[in-house]
RNA sequence: GGUCGCUUGGCUCAGUUGGUUAGAGCAUACGAUUCACAUUCGUAAGGUCGGUGGUUCGAGUCCACCAGCGACCACCA
């Protein structure tokens, strides 16, 4: 006999058992038993969603990485090429952001450091950080190919994002602007419209005019911006003001006579405020918009760093905008002009990484033009089309799938109201924009071309751009850049280096990419229209959205709420595989999913369940070996459980292939609990001599067990001493299907000794003690006879007859089945009440039932129209009803 | 304001294209302790599938409207 521990330690085995995958060599695609010389497998590729080079793993990194090895190990078992390429993405501004806060707490800013030092500091950081998250992913058991792993700032993938760059500025995809910009006076940079979020808060909305003699009251909630007027819009249908359209006024706030015309605009909402709004083109973008259609000037009131600047005059300039608010505010009403001020719920612009007030600022910004149709030479997709138009296609035509399709909506609501894509940023940490400017003329030169010197002027006093690009530039490129030969630099020009890539040639566009569907904007829509444009390919054929995790009450898991789970305490806890199935099953696609501890000790649970499985056949059976041919059936336990495994491998295969994850696991965990050990392993305790069998089954459930569950099955399969790993075995074969009436015929079975105990239970007879009981039926006779062992044994009966008919005699329970009656000998324990009362009830269900199908089939166009299998079936149900219905009656009546 | 989603037993959720008397797990009640597993076993109770109307032979599933909750998007100053 085997010694196995009586419960599974996963802290005993995790790490070592990564360390064997990890020196198989196998997480390498190249490595696979599939991919030998000649041979063409198929591909099955996932970039992994690269992680923030900040900070540690969290739950959200959890799920995504148990996803993602979920689709990886079962596709590498389905003996498809599969690589799952892992990295980190520098996360300029979350990075930048992170060590500005940590220097903080040392007294100083980037500025004392200046940006070589400042750099330094986010590097040493980042390499921290790295080591931590690679440390991480390897604590879930992914089984990524570690020898590809990139980093977004790597010198390969920064090529990339140069070369990029400088093709979309030669096709006249990338232009430098002065627009309205969201400005981010915390970090000083500009930041995407979808960098912005929005926070409900308090604010005032203050009603006032200019000065005495202005005609029309405007309403605000910032009146500091009101220094920077130059027009009043009213809606051209306003009766209050249609006489002032057209005027010109001349108005004095404290910084200079300036002038304010009234200007009609649809967009006026007359119902809001005054009806009438003050324009300030510098600060807003609709007003901006309003602006260049009526040639207005644009005045500058407030600065980068958040200030009033010089325009605002000399008794604002330095301020804040709260205390410039406060002082103009005074201002209206001591001079009597406020005519209202009232407190109001508004929608404040903030930063997605640091929350600062957003300053909406014209500035001099690099743009990516998504309307402007090109024409790319050897591009399928880029003929006299736009940036945004093939972002549509490839999605309206099913080269990309969503999962869930629900989300394709969001995508095109989203790609359809895009914007020119603000692709510069001030901050100091990320891709240098390649590009140069003329001290001499201010004229644009490419890095590539600063040798050569200005074109416009031949000057060669060039200045670097001091921007970096939006991190997003980069990590659009991320599935392909990651495949792309790093020996860049002997290439002559990009489509060389394309075309010499044999990572990119071979297992690019990617199969999946899974992430949250919080991110589908951000980076997905943004790889898409990278990588169509770049390669003229798609980035991947089909993207799988997870949702969020929430806490207990629904609460979505945050740091500063404290309601994290740390996916590190849970793995130390229950294991890597207890975290990785609580977070399987029970989620699908594009819904949130809650999670707490009980439901991880729920899997936890199960993985010991598995063990135990294990632990008694392993240690029962006089071999342990593989079993490769389906073993011969002898009994009808037997003939079931094959049958079963049969269904669970194409169940589990079926369900997997169609990224219905949880439905997998759940098939899975009911199996294995509660048919494989509740039943089969008890009646083989009975019948015997089943090693065969036994072994065969355990080998197979390990298999599709193992994608959810690497860990407890790697460690189980190892007794099976093959000299293999699981990790790489071929995923089984279903054989032949259940016969039609084996699993009927077994659910009989069930049902007696279900009967059986039900009967014990509620007379509450002592499970130690044998009862006496007689089966009575006339076509399943042969069925039960044969079976009577495997009732006597789990109905704990000793003296069992199968007979056709019966009299029931004094101090017998008995249990109607369809088809069979049971009768269980009480010695006089009988209570003829309860007995009656049992009889009665299930007489008054089974009555509603057959009266119901009686209607049913009694209904002409049921039986014209409904199939005929259905109508069969009702047939089938009715008769069985009406004679269990009949043997009850009989039972009654002798009452 | 727009878009999307959710609402199924006390809790967490399944329910693929409409077709058995709607399923799990957790929790509950009763009973069981050396026999692979108390991280266990047996038995039970618990739901008019948010509401109303419609399509259909047949609706948890499709349609319309309503209610509650939530998410996302949006330049109402």
């Amino acid at each position: 006999m085997r010694e196995i521990p009586k419960a599974y330690q996963p802290q005993e085995v995790e790490d070592k058992i990564y360390k064997e995958w990890e020196e198989s060599g196998f997480f390498n695609p190249d490595n696979l038993p599939c991919a030998g010389e000649g041979k063409t497998p198929e591909k099955f590729v996932i970039s992994m969603p690269p992680p923030n080079a900040t900070g540690i793993l969290h739950l959200g990194h959890a799920s995504m990485l148990a996803y993602q090895d979920l689709m990886v190990r079962f596709n590498r078992l389905e003996q498809k090429q599969t690589m799952w390429l892992p990295g980190t993405d520098h996360a300029s501004i979350a990075t930048q952001t992170k060590v500005e806060k940590n220097i903080a707490k040392e007294g100083l800013t980037k500025y004392d450091l200046g940006r070589e030092k400042f750099l330094e500091r986010v590097h040493e950081y980042v390499e921290g950080s790295r080591d931590t998250i690679r440390e991480q992913v390897r604590k879930m058991g992914s089984s990524c190919d570690w020898s590809r792993e990139r980093y977004t700032l790597d010198e390969g993938l920064s090529e990339v994002v140069r070369q990029v760059f400088t093709m979309m500025y030669e096709d006249g995809l990338i232009y430098r602007g002065n627009r309205i910009v969201n400005w981010c006076p915390r970090c000083e940079s500009t930041l995407a419209d979808d960098e912005v979020e929005h926070e409900e808060k308090e604010g005032k909305f203050y009603y006032f005019k200019y000065q005495k003699d202005f005609p029309i009251t405007i309403a605000t909630t910032r009146p500091e911006t009101k220094l920077g007027d130059v027009a009043v819009a009213v809606n051209p249908k306003d009766d209050r003001y249609k006489e002032f359209i057209g005027k010109t006024y001349k108005i004095d706030l404290g910084n200079g006579e300036h002038e304010i015309r009234i200007i009609a605009d649809w967009t006026v909402d007359m119902a809001f405020g005054t009806g009438a709004l003050g324009v300030t083109p510098a600060h807003s973008m609709a007003d901006f918009q309003m602006a260049t259609e009526n040639d207005l000037p644009t005045i500058k009131v407030i600065g980068e760093d958040g200030k009033m600047t010089a325009e605002a005059g000399k008794d604002y300039e330095g301020l804040t905008t709260l205390e410039a608010r406060e002082k103009i505010a005074k201002h209206f009403r001591d001079q009597g002009l406020m005519e209202k001020e009232e407190e109001v719920p508004q929608n404040l612009s903030v930063c997605y990484r640091c929350n600062a007030a957003i300053e909406p600022l014209p500035s001099l910004q690099w743009f990516i033009d998504v309307n402007k149709k090109i024409t790319k030479d050897g591009n399928k997709y880029f003929q006299d089309k736009s940036l945004k138009e093939v972002m549509l296609r490839v999605v309206q035509e099913g080269e990309i799938k969503i999962i869930p399709e629900r989300f394709e909506k969001t995508y095109f609501s989203w790609v359809e109201n895009l914007r020119d894509w603000c692709v510069s940023r001030q901050l100091w940490f990320g891709h240098r924009i390649p590009v140069s400017y003329c001290e001499d003329c201010g004229g644009v030169v490419l890095q590539k071309d600063e040798a050569a010197g200005c074109s416009k002027c031949q000057g060669s006093h060039l200045r670097q751009d001091s921007d970096t690009f939006d991190t997003w530039f980069s990590s659009g490129a991320w599935t392909f850049s990651t495949l792309m030969d790093k020996d860049f630099a002997k290439y002559a020009n990009f489509d060389e280096w394309v075309e010499n890539s044999p990572d990119l040639l071979k297992y690019h566009p990617t199969s999946v990419l899974e992430t949250g569907y919080d991110i589908l904007p951000f980076w997905v829509a943004r790889m898409i229209l990278m990588t169509t444009y770049v390669l003229g390919e798609v980035p991947f054929e089909n993207v799988y959205l997870h949702g969020m995790l929430r806490d207990k009450e629904g609460k979505k898991m945050s740091k500063s709420l404290g309601n994290g789970i740390d996916p590190l305490e849970m793995i130390e806890k229950y294991g890597t595989d207890a975290l990785r199935l609580s977070l399987i099953i029970g989620s699908t696609p594009g819904n949130d999913l809650k999670v707490y501890e009980e439901k991880i000790e729920t899997y936890r649970n199960f993985v010991n369940k598995v063990w135990n499985v294990s632990r008694y056949i392993l240690m029962s059976v006089e071999n342990v070996q593989r079993v490769e041919m389906r073993p011969e059936a002898k009994t009808l336990a037997d003939e079931w459980i094959l049958g079963e495994t049969d269904h669970l491998i194409s169940d589990v295969k079926d369900n997997l292939e169609n990224f219905r994850f949880s439905a997998a696991g759940e098939e899975i965990y009911d199996f294995t609990w509660s048919k494989l050990a509740d039943w089969y392993l008890e009646i083989a305790k009975v019948e015997g001599s089943k090693d065969e069998i036994l072994l065969y089954v355990l080998e197979r459930l390990l298999i599709v067990l193992h994608p959810f569950a690497p860990y407890v099955t790697e460690e189980i399969w190892k007794d099976f001493e093959t000299g293999e790993l699981l990790m790489v075995q071929k995923w089984p074969e279903t054989v032949a299907l259940q016969k039609e009436d084996t699993k009927a015929n077994f659910e009989i079975v069930k049902d007696i000794i279900t009967g059986i105990r039900n009967i014990r239970a509620e007379y509450k007879i002592e499970p130690k003690k044998k009862v006496k009981v007689v089966i009575v039926s006339v076509e399943k006779k042969d069925l039960i006879v044969a079976q009577v062992e495997i009732i006597k044994f789990l109905g704990r009966v000793e003296d069992l007859e199968v007979a056709e008919t019966f009299a029931k005699k004094e101090g017998m329970a008995v249990a109607v089945l369809s088809g069979v009656e049971i009768y269980v000998s009480l010695e006089g324990l009988v209570d003829m009440e309860k007995e009656k009362q049992n009889l009665l009830k299930e007489k008054q269900n089974l009555t509603a039932f057959v009266s119901n199908l009686q209607k049913k089939l009694g209904n002409e166009t049921f039986v014209s129209k409904a199939p005929d299998n259905i109508i069969e079936a009702e047939k089938g149900k009715l008769s069985e009803s009406m004679e269990k219905l009949a043997k009850i009656e009989e039972k009654l009546g002798a009452m």
